[in-house]
RNA sequence: GCCGAAGUGGCGGAAUGGCAGACGCGACGGUCUCAAAAACCGUUGGGGGCAACUCCAUGUGGGUUCGACUCCCACCUUCGGCACCA
């Protein structure tokens, strides 16, 4: 810090730069002194604050830190504010990574696994992220997942964990069954993006579904979670409310179908089932046989996205059967289609074509009966003369005891008349559906935690007893995923004694769904090294819930609804204290970077790179430069000069290892200091938006940090001889306007950090270092308000760039940790100025600014506006008609 | 198709009813230097004017208001989520 580079020809005073050579000492003073240990206060107010875990994936670059800037700055923040914090870490360990990994570099997923964890953890060491380190938790780490295997048998005992034959999520290249959100729209896996099939397999399930009202309700008390996340999980959760109606095929088989519109059931004119369901072979009659067999079987080998597809003209075959309407004993045809789901309401629909806009659309297609049951007000439509379905409000007709009643969901409406006949008459009920199904846990996968059940020989399952918990994961040499679970070749593990009858019998041989490990890693961090329980309930009673979480919004589904399941079923058990897991959350944007691509160009034609080529499919043969920038722009490139060369660049793309723009923490962290790289991310953009990484931004962090050091180096020994003095002065104008400057910043930047505007709690510390250095030139030397100024900066610097304001704290003379010397309190006196400035409107239009005394009340302003000479010229002699005044900002005159 | 968010200088963004463009980046001019970099000083939304100044301007069109980036209505565009959910 000491390496004087030039001199400042002004003031002649030393420019000293910011040096990263100062950020390791400080990163071992904190760990010594154990500043970010939880516990370290005992009785002071705490904060739980946390990021998501991470998969350990090895060498981190800057855009992974993003989100362990904002936990940092925020757990510094609180620290400083004099709370006992929780900060803890760990790693969401197990999973196909790893053992996908392990194939591809011939490495055991635990070695490798380790390893990354090694090097991940290294790069947030240099980049001085500080967490309570004796709280670590690795998920693949038995005594972690003994504790899953815990959870799973508590779900098991409440009757929560259950085996169940289905038509399951199978995705052929990772070879393991996967849960309903972990298949996208358009059908495929989240990790290998492979087309998934369905299979029939015996799987264990976690009954989600049985919180889902709860899942739903309490979305109303996550006040401080951001809306899109909760109307994500609305819609994932799907409620509706209708009817389950039973309908009875001609040979007297039920089939139950679920209507949101039990209303419009006299308008059935056919039913449908999906191809899948169960009665559809026992219903087919022998003529229609061959038909609809090939139909099922067709609909099976299309692929979800062409099955899904909306725009797709509507197939179906007729099963020659027919059902009674319970309502009015007609008797309708039955046909399978694919646009019945089994997977929602009960596989079975009865179809109203002239109310709903997918039974219209195979109506015309197939010929079949339209009846009107709504007729809209004011008109009159008849079935032939319909171009579409009318979904909507109007009066019920030909609807026997529903008729003239208004169509619609409220009290004394259709909806509600519909099932109250219902019910009276034994032909349905009112119930409520949901689109969340039970969450299929089982995976055919080696590096999970093994599912700790027995089977007997007689088909029965047990638990494993408590106390022979964990069951650990076995040491196998093949994990290649080969349809069953690789555990099963590990004899020795797999053959065991039943628990109660000493007879032979064997594991299960699935592992867990690696959500499973995160859906509570929350509650672990509480009580990391309880060797005995989960977690104690004290511990849980002391920091849960989660104060601020924070992470990718790719979780606002999956993991968040997981953990707050998990959550409910653990409060159930009265294990924790609240049944959300996570009070605050916030969802952070992605660090993105452009990618430069060398690129040849010779005698004016540009020869395209070969992994551009395949990349963006643009022509092998050179092209004119002309083309070749319109090719380029057509993907976001540009082609600009680089050097000697030239370079195809991106538009600005998500930091990963894929695309190749990763910036290393290791190396950057080195040559520029962490506190830099936690400037450009907090500064450059608000940490919720995506920002872009450049080097641009990195020198205006940098230019930020030595405009810093510039300013209090020099004085370092004079600020510490003064500090802690009192001094007698008449403060100048300067002093007055310094010290206010210094209240309206410390106010800032209070409001700013709590409401994560980093961005402009930046800037706001910018503003007032430019006002400091201005201030410090004019005074020429070190004043009593400049140090008081001084003293502060370091601590409100604190959150951002830590390194650097205990730096300055040091110098500044204070004693242990700037973390422990609390955070600055504005006065609101000081914020009051003597006089201010009036803005003066005529008509809506500033026409002029006064200076008046700050008290001056509203009949004074009325009156210096009135007599303002522009007020005068603009008002132009007319009559004024109203005058505005806002006292202390404006006076608009009316004219 | 449904639901949601957003649209402001060359760029990231600031201002949630009261001076639009804080702070930063970039660009331009200057100081220092043999030169460059760094650093420092200044200018920087657009049009008009020698100037004081003035007009226009926050996606588009309307409205409410003394006053609208901010509130209301309609539309356009972009992004995100869901999508044959009965």
């Amino acid at each position: 810090m000491t390496d004087t580079i030039a001199t400042d020809t002004t003031t002649k005073r030393a420019i000293e730069r910011f040096d990263p050579s100062i950020e390791p000492k400080w990163r071992a003073f904190w760990e010594q002194k154990g500043i970010f240990s939880a516990g370290r206060r005992p009785g002071a107010p705490n904060r739980y604050i946390l990021e998501m875990f991470p998969y350990p994936s090895g060498d981190l670059h800057v855009g992974h830190l993003k989100n362990y800037v904002i936990g940092d700055a925020l757990t510094r923040y609180y620290v400083i504010r004099g709370y006992d914090v929780l900060h803890p870490f760990g790693w969401d360990a197990f999973g196909l990574p790893a053992e996908n990994a392990a194939i591809k570099f011939k490495r055991h997923p635990r070695e490798w696994t380790y390893s990354n964890i090694a090097e991940s953890k290294k790069s947030l060491e240099i980049a001085g992220i500080m967490y309570d380190w004796s709280r670590e938790v690795t998920t693949c780490d038995p005594n972690y997942y003994k504790w899953n295997q815990w959870l799973f048998q508590l779900l098991y005992k409440k009757g929560l964990a259950y085996r169940a034959s289905s038509l399951v999520n199978w995705d052929p290249v990772d070879q393991t069954v996967l849960a309903n959100e972990q298949v996208d729209a358009e059908g495929r896996s989240w990790r290998s993006g492979a087309q998934v099939e369905k299979r029939e397999l015996e799987q264990w399930f976690f009954k989600i579904t049985a919180y889902a009202e709860r899942l739903l309700q309490d979305l109303d008390k996550l006040t401080d979670w951001p809306e899109r996340v909760k109307i994500m999980q609305r819609n994932w959760i799907g409620k509706s409310e209708g009817a389950e109606v039973t309908f009875e095929s001609e040979q007297g088989d039920q089939i139950v179908v679920f209507t949101t519109r039990p209303d419009t059931l006299w308008g059935a004119t056919f039913m449908v089932l999906a191809p899948e369901h169960p009665l559809v072979a026992k219903l087919t009659t022998p003529d229609k046989q061959a038909e609809v067999e090939a139909y099922v079987t067709k609909s099976k080998l299309e692929s979800e996205i062409e099955r899904t597809s909306t725009t797709k003209e509507k197939t179906g075959v007729f099963i020659g059967a027919y059902a009674i309407n319970p309502v009015n004993d007609e008797r309708i045809p039955i046909w399978i289609a694919d646009y019945v789901l089994m997977g929602y309401g009960t596989g079975a629909i009865m179809a109203v074509p002239a109310h709903d806009e997918r039974d219209f659309a195979f109506a015309r297609q197939f010929n079949l009966p339209i009846r009107v049951v709504v007729q809209p007000e004011g008109q009159n439509i008849s079935a032939e003369a319909m171009s579409e379905a009318w979904p909507d409000e109007g009066v019920m007709v030909n609807s026997g005891p529903l008729d003239g009643v208004p169509a619609g969901k409220g009290e004394g409406q259709s909806v509600k008349a519909a099932i109250a006949w219902l019910e009276e008459h034994g032909k349905g009920k009112g119930t409520i559906n949901y689109r969340l199904r039970d969450w299929l846990i089982s995976r055919q996968r080696y590096w999970g935690t093994p599912i700790p059940m027995i089977h007997r020989e007689d088909g029965s399952i047990v638990p494993v007893p408590d106390d022979q918990l964990p069951v650990v994961l076995p040491e196998i040499s093949d994990y290649l995923p080969k349809g069953r679970s690789p555990l099963a070749s590990a004899t020795d593990w797999v053959n065991v004694t039943d628990p109660e009858t000493g007879e032979p019998a064997r594991r299960d041989t699935d592992t867990m769904d690696t959500f499973v490990d995160s859906s509570w890693y929350y509650l672990r961090f509480t009580d990391a090294n309880n060797a005995q329980e989960i977690f104690s309930k004290e511990a849980a009673a002391t920091w849960m819930p989660v104060d601020q979480y924070i992470g990718g919004i790719e979780h606002a589904i999956l993991h968040l609804l997981y953990s707050r399941f998990i959550t409910k079923v653990l409060y159930d058990e009265g294990l924790v204290p609240d049944d959300e897991p996570f009070r605050a959350l916030f969802t952070q944007g992605m660090v993105q970077r452009r990618v430069r691509t060398p690129v040849m160009i010779e005698n004016d034609m540009v020869t395209f790179p070969e992994e551009l080529i395949r990349k963006l499919e643009l022509p092998r043969e050179p092209v004119d430069e002309t083309t070749a920038r319109a090719q380029l722009k057509l993907h976001g490139y540009v082609l600009e000069r680089a050097g000697e060369g030239w370079e195809a660049i991106s538009g600005p793309v998500t930091m990963s290892k894929s695309a190749g723009n990763g910036v290393p923490v290791g190396p950057f962290v080195r040559q520029y200091g962490s506190d830099v790289a936690r400037i450009v991310v907090l500064f450059a953009a608000p940490p919720e938006n995506s920002m872009e990484w450049t080097d641009e931004g990195v020198a205006g962090a940098q230019r930020f940090l030595n405009r810093i050091v510039a300013l209090f180096g020099p004085d370092q020994a004079e600020i510490a001889a003064r500090k802690g003095r009192m001094y007698k002065y008449t403060p100048t104008e300067a002093d007055k306007t310094l010290h206010r400057r210094l209240h309206e910043t410390i106010k800032k930047v209070t409001q700013d950090t709590e409401e994560f505007h980093f961005n402009t709690a930046i800037a706001a510390l910018m503003s007032l270092l430019n006002d400091a250095i201005s201030y410090r030139n004019q005074a020429g030397e070190v004043t009593p308000m400049f140090t008081e100024l001084a003293q502060a900066y370091a601590r409100l610097l604190s959150p951002f760039a830590p390194h650097l304001a205990e730096e300055l704290h040091a110098w500044f003379g204070g004693e242990g940790s700037v973390y422990d010397a609390g955070w600055p309190e504005w006065d609101e006196a000081a914020l009051m100025q003597s006089e201010i400035e009036v803005v003066l409107q005529v008509n809506g239009k500033v026409r002029g600014k006064i200076n008046v005394p700050a008290q001056a009340d509203e009949a004074q302003l009325r009156e210096w506006a009135l007599s303002n000479e522009r007020v005068q010229s603009f008002i132009e002699g007319k009559p004024v008609r109203k005058v505005i005044v806002v006292p202390g900002k404006l006076v608009n005159v009316v004219a």
